[in-house]
DNA sequence: CATTTACGGATATTTTTTATCCGCAATTAA
DNA sequence: TTAATTGCGGATAAAAAATATCCGTAAATG
């Protein structure tokens, strides 16, 4: 039971996003610059986050990825839905048919016990995550970094960014 | 993020397994015979839940496996430990050190509030699962099962186990 | 029109999961 | 003691998924 690495990389650049301009973008190649990411691939996770509507993606010259929702209304369930869907990680394969004194199908009626307690158990997982906003991720960072760090990161920003026109 | 189906496979073992007269053993191979499910590869899960304290194997003619912990104290969380491990399913590669504006040493004291957002909700998963015990399981399992098929398991049972000497 | 950049698909590599097999050790019953 | 049975651990292999890269195309800019 893992998670992709992808999720790490996505949160982070959700977070980094969040601190644009509105209407500004950052192209995946700096975003990778920014992260230290394998470039190809984080443009994979990028254009899963841009197809769930998570951030918003301009083509062309001074083009790139921005946030498309307000960091509140965003949350650690939303990025990790995007990249890893929202299948269950408890896959029932309906055991309880099998065998010698499998059940019958009109024993069947109810979701086998077995798996409705998995799925109570990620429904908490998926709730916790729910209750966690952008903002929440980006006052906990802004919280350990040193003054020198924040100015270096604005900084970047600054070089990097693709201003809207 | 997905669970092995050797989850599946033991929690329905163990609930067989709790059915038995103390003492008594099922071969590995009568209990696959039972899940329809492979049997080399379900010996390989029953090893690991033995290794786990979670069933008891007896070695020889009239071998086999039984329950080594009460059904009341045995949770869907200790069976799920066994077999996939206690490792968090969100790996944190410390991101926030990369990069052009990577954060010091000195700014990583406390774990990254990323990480620290997915282990609280994957503690919200464990503790839902370590609730729920496999005496829930059996009464959940028992309340769909009609009284034919109740039957049919206790003489399969009778025809399979083992008992102790 | 030339350049930049995201998109989608195809492909390759590595890791994990799933599955099997075999020799050994332990246990029991004849 | 012997023969049969059964779990244990390791080695191995096949299948699937995660990780990673590349390229042609479309879109946007100047």
């Amino acid at each position: 039971m893992k998670l992709g690495k992808g999720v790490e990389w996505a949160v982070h650049t959700c977070a980094l996003l969040a601190l644009l301009p509105a209407g500004a973008t950052l192209a995946a190649e700096a975003l990778a610059d920014f992260l230290d990411v394998p470039a190809p691939y984080l443009a994979k996770q990028l254009q899963a986050l841009s197809r769930a509507g998570i951030v918003s993606a301009r083509r062309g010259a001074a083009g790139g990825y921005g946030l498309a929702r307000l960091p509140e209304t965003l949350s650690l369930w939303d990025i990790t839905a995007a990249l890893e869907g929202k299948a269950p990680s408890f896959r029932c394969t309906e055991v309880r048919r099998n065998g010698p004194c499998g059940a019958a199908a009109a024993e069947c009626s109810k979701p086998c016990p077995i798996a409705a307690a998995f799925y109570e158990a990620e429904a908490s997982y998926r709730n916790a995550l729910a209750r966690v906003r952008l903002t929440d991720v980006i006052q906990g960072v802004a919280r350990d970094a040193s003054a020198a760090r924040k100015d270096r990161i604005n900084q970047w920003i600054a070089d990097n960014v693709a201003l809207p026109t």
